[in-house]
DNA sequence: TCATCTATTCCGCATATCGGAAACTTTCTC
DNA sequence: GAGAAAGTTTCCGATATGCGGAATAGATGA
């Protein structure tokens, strides 16, 4: 990802290319140099936007001054943006009732661009690997059940749209081609749920249902990432039944706008069983 | 929290300012207008800005773009900055051990600041409350378990520092005055644990131990936060006594230098018992 | 329909930002 | 342990960059 060459200008770009580039590797954090390099600017430029970042409290300098990585502060504030319209709030707990009922792990997906987020996870007591890993991370649009739950249930132009995107990014992780794509987009539109369309973990299989708005457009997904064995032809039409409950109910709160009054009313603690 | 009057200057502090205000109401989202309001700014200023942090990705803005909020962007990139050492995915799986084991919920706290903020959380069955509130939440340092535990065990420099600044800011929150917080300090370092210092939330309990680095300074906290009867006499001990053996197991991998060889060594696979 | 409030574009001015050069510090090498 | 190399930080003048007043366009409500 090289943000450096043409358009890089203004003192914020600069300061959140920085943030970026530390959001990459940060178990390790990264030198004032190496920074420079990286994002083509001089020491002197880097300093001193580093030393802003610093003050503000979102990038934190080691001891000895010599390595920088994203600071607290900067998590505590993002935090509260992984709650769109109380979608992480009013899944929370669906989630655990269903980790709780499933003993599987559960994922809370949204998309971001051409990616799918996971905004939330709930653990089961079986151990899993996920594309998604932990919360925040990342996926193409398309690759593991919940992200293609989401693109599968775009509007179509949008869908053609990240297709279109995504297809190269895709190569070596399973998605042959874009025939294959299709149709496998087109089966999880047919059936309304995603469920293992290949065997890209070893040993692991996952179940995913879109969470809807009125216009039937994926706002998120809900997922299940288990292990082979537990997701059998007995056990899986369960399940899906049981996510497709739940994220009707998620559907039901996140449009609480009663079509008179347009008012949106506060019912979280209106527990839906 | 005013941002606005003295020095509020380069166009990147002015950038963070927006998304400190996106981050409080980030639910209700903003208009552009409140946010000049709200930061002493032009119009003008603002919408370029905005701008800016939309193409960037950092801030969404609404359909009919009357109204913005922190983008998914800024959660997935800041959501690394929660793993400080590695301190996050080092506690997971202990988190999830605790949790299951003690059937309460588990609360992973670090400093920032004056602050602490809540890194990850485990939830147990027992539907809890506490300060720290969801993953991400802060705390006056001081207040709350595994806040005081993480203060009782900073340098004693820094810890002054940090009662002077906070006292003010304990006003009505249980802290009665300094010679009470004091008093509290000295017992947490004392037994080495912060037990329902207060019942400052009815009903609610908690215990803490401290995460010491090699001089015996806190860089984390394990916290239980749970219901006044599971905490009685007699169990307190026996999870005081869990929480210390997991968190002496955090500090082993925290610390994972070879003295001689000084070489950070890729340790996440051998898990603690 | 008009009035009011809000969002967006334009542009000249002033300031905040940039980066070369150099001092200073740390780290490596022998 | 001394010298070299690389990294970090301060300084400062030129200029590019972002600022905000004013005007326009768009939305909202009466």
């Amino acid at each position: 990802m090289t943000v450096d060459d043409a358009g890089a200008k203004s003192s914020l770009q600069r300061g959140l290319a920085i943030l970026r580039l530390l959001a990459d590797g940060n178990e390790t954090g990264a030198r004032l140099t190496d920074i420079a390099r990286a994002l083509n600017l001089t020491p002197p430029t880097v300093h001193r936007i580093l030393k802003t970042l610093v003050e503000e409290g979102m990038v934190e300098a080691d001891k000895g001054s010599k390595r920088y990585r994203l600071g607290i502060d900067l998590f505590a504030m993002a935090a509260r943006a992984g709650n769109p319209n109380n979608l992480r709030d009013i899944c929370r707990p669906i989630m655990l009732r269903l980790s709780a009922t499933l003993r599987d792990t559960i994922f809370l997906m949204v998309r971001s661009g051409f990616d799918a987020v996971c905004l939330d996870r709930s653990e089961g007591p079986f151990p899993i690997r996920s594309f998604t890993g932990d919360i925040g991370g990342r996926v193409t649009l398309g690759i593991g059940q919940g992200s293609l739950a989401i693109l599968a249930f775009l509007p179509e132009e949008e869908r053609e749209e990240v297709i279109r995107f995504n297809l190269p990014r895709m190569q070596g992780v399973g998605i042959l081609d874009e025939v294959y794509l299709r149709t496998e987009i087109a089966r999880v539109r047919d059936v309304g749920y995603a469920s293992r369309s290949t065997g890209l973990l070893p040993g692991m299989s996952g179940v995913a249902v879109p969470v809807l708005d009125r216009q039937g457009h994926a706002v998120a997904a809900l997922s299940v990432g288990t292990i082979n064995e537990r997701l059998n032809e007995e056990r899986l039409p369960v399940v899906v039944d049981i996510l497709r409950r739940e994220a009707a109910g998620v559907c039901r709160q996140l449009n609480p706008f009663d079509p008179v009054l347009r008012r949106p009313a506060a019912i979280l603690g209106s527990g839906a069983a």
